[in-house]
DNA sequence: CTTAATAAGGATATTTGTTATCCGTAATAG
DNA sequence: CTATTACGGATAACAAATATCCTTATTAAG
């Protein structure tokens, strides 16, 4: 069980995205050069976004990507789920109905209740969800300014003005 | 991003393990039948369960698989780490060193902490596994006492003595 | 001692999902 | 008008999940 890599790539875009200047666009070519990923293949990832409506894309020279929200109300929650779906990560595939016991029940009887081991594992995914949404890109770019060195911050994001 | 049905096999067989009288087995075939899953591959699950020291399985006629500690010992995230592997979620590939911008840095240099990403994301993992680990066999058992019409708890556990 | 039943595990299909590339279309700025 | 871009469809390459088959060693029961 592993998340897809554009998932890696998703969060990773969108904290830059989150660092541009109003109004700035960042094409895919770019993104994808300042990550060393396919571009064609990022591009897939980016669609999932703005279809999403976390980004929006804009046509043309000078085009690109920036983020639809502030990165206050963007969540890692909804970037994953961008990406990745939003079902959950176990699937019950109902197995108990197939118990040869239940013999003459009733098809559906005594299945009132959801499987008593998928909602434990829901449960579960649930919990991973909302550890996702407690975390926003604004929380994050503040994180990447304690701990990433100011000469590089800098660097990049000189590096990515000069490209909207 | 999706657990395998093995780890829903593998739960279900350990609830009804976890039923078992003192020093019975119950062999791969019945717990198939049971499920209505195949036996070949059901079969791989419960190898992963006894590599684990999960289960233990003995040979012969007679033979089969019974919990190799009680039930109140073994945790939602024990059967799944068994089955799915211990690994993260979130595998993170350190695209941040593809940034064109790190340019003359020496290779790891600002890398001294893991990715800013990659640790909310294997903090979500991390509440994942803590909410599986926090409930056990003998808890599950306890709620499909509450849940489950107390005939067909009785008459699968005849079903299934017959077979110990 | 013999026989049947079982877990264990290797080898190998089959199917599905991820990863990636390629190309055509429509929109847009200069 | 032209170059650049997002968007989306088609398809190929690759990896992983799913499943089956077969051999071996061990064990209980007759």
């Amino acid at each position: 069980m592993q998340l897809k890599n554009q998932v890696e790539w998703a969060l990773h875009c969108c904290a830059i995205l989150a660092g541009l200047g109003p109004n700035r666009y960042l094409p895919t070519r770019d993104l994808a050069e300042l990550h060393g990923v396919p571009k064609e293949y990022l591009s897939k990832a980016l669609q999932a976004l703005s279809h999403a409506g976390i980004v929006d894309g804009t046509l043309g020279p000078s085009g690109g990507y920036r983020l639809a929200r502030t990165a206050g109300a963007i969540t890692f929650l909804d970037i994953v789920e961008a990406v990745e779906g939003k079902q959950s990560s176990f699937v019950c595939t109902e197995i108990r109905r197939n118990n040869p016991c239940r013999g003459s029940m009733t098809p559906g009887a005594g299945d009132a209740r959801p499987c008593a081991i998928a909602r434990v594992m829901w449960a579960a995914d649930q919990a991973w969800r909302k550890s996702l949404s407690g975390v926003t890109l604004a929380e994050l770019a503040k994180t990447l300014e304690k701990t990433v060195p100011a000469s590089l911050l800098k660097k990049t994001a000189a590096w990515v003005e000069a490209r909207t």
